[in-house]
DNA sequence: ATAATATTCTACCAAGCGGTTGAATATTAC
DNA sequence: GTAATATTCAACCGCTTGGTAGAATATTAT
């Protein structure tokens, strides 16, 4: 589950994507312009960001319109929280304080 | 750069490994040992977490000791920030309060 | 019914990944 | 010096990835 989700969010178009999805709903259409690359390609990073379940689809007629789902963002972050206290410079400080003689 | 540090986080034994590195150095061999695939196999793993910049190498003799470097997962957190107010759950209450007839 | 629109599906390509094996290099121990 | 230890380097394998192009499907417009 973090595997899929890191690993959608480890490609800048896919970060640029869930960029443009968060000021609302977009069809696939014209988040794909938006792109240097083509429909097809966009198409399939859609694919990958629904596999990590970062974004959902709601078909209407031919159009199917894109929103984000941060849940899974949100698990992404606790994991790296784990790591907080290694780069809060504030711990060193404290270290510093509890053990002053090695 | 998030490319990379998400790229090298993407991966489970990865994360086991900074994991592992977060309890102090550790030497690559014995790294190695606590993992079920080859020697060789985690030494890779090893070196995507360095061009991460998550991973530091201090060589002293024959022996290779690993470090923590935890200043990139920081620019991770932060990226991922940007979306908590997507997944923080105050802010559909406060959306049901800010718009209240659709 | 025909044409245009919005999108996926299939197939392809070069590059990278996670993993293995085997050889090479450097350091330490005897 | 020779042998053991700790590690990388190079080559390979099957699979996935980011990208493309072309065909197929479904919906809407005329």
């Amino acid at each position: 589950m973090l595997d899929q989700v890191y690993g959608a969010i480890a490609d800048p178009t896919r970060r640029a994507i869930l960029g443009v999805l968060a000021d609302g709903e977009v069809k696939v259409g014209t988040l794909a312009r938006r792109f240097p690359i083509t429909f097809n390609g966009v198409s399939k990073h859609i694919k990958v960001l629904e596999r990590a379940g970062l974004v959902t689809r709601r078909v209407r007629g031919r159009e199917h319109w894109l929103r984000l789902q941060a849940a899974p963002l949100r698990a992404a972050a606790r994991w790296l929280d784990h790591y907080r206290e290694f780069w809060d410079t504030r711990l060193d400080a404290l270290e510093a304080l509890l053990k002053p003689r090695p």
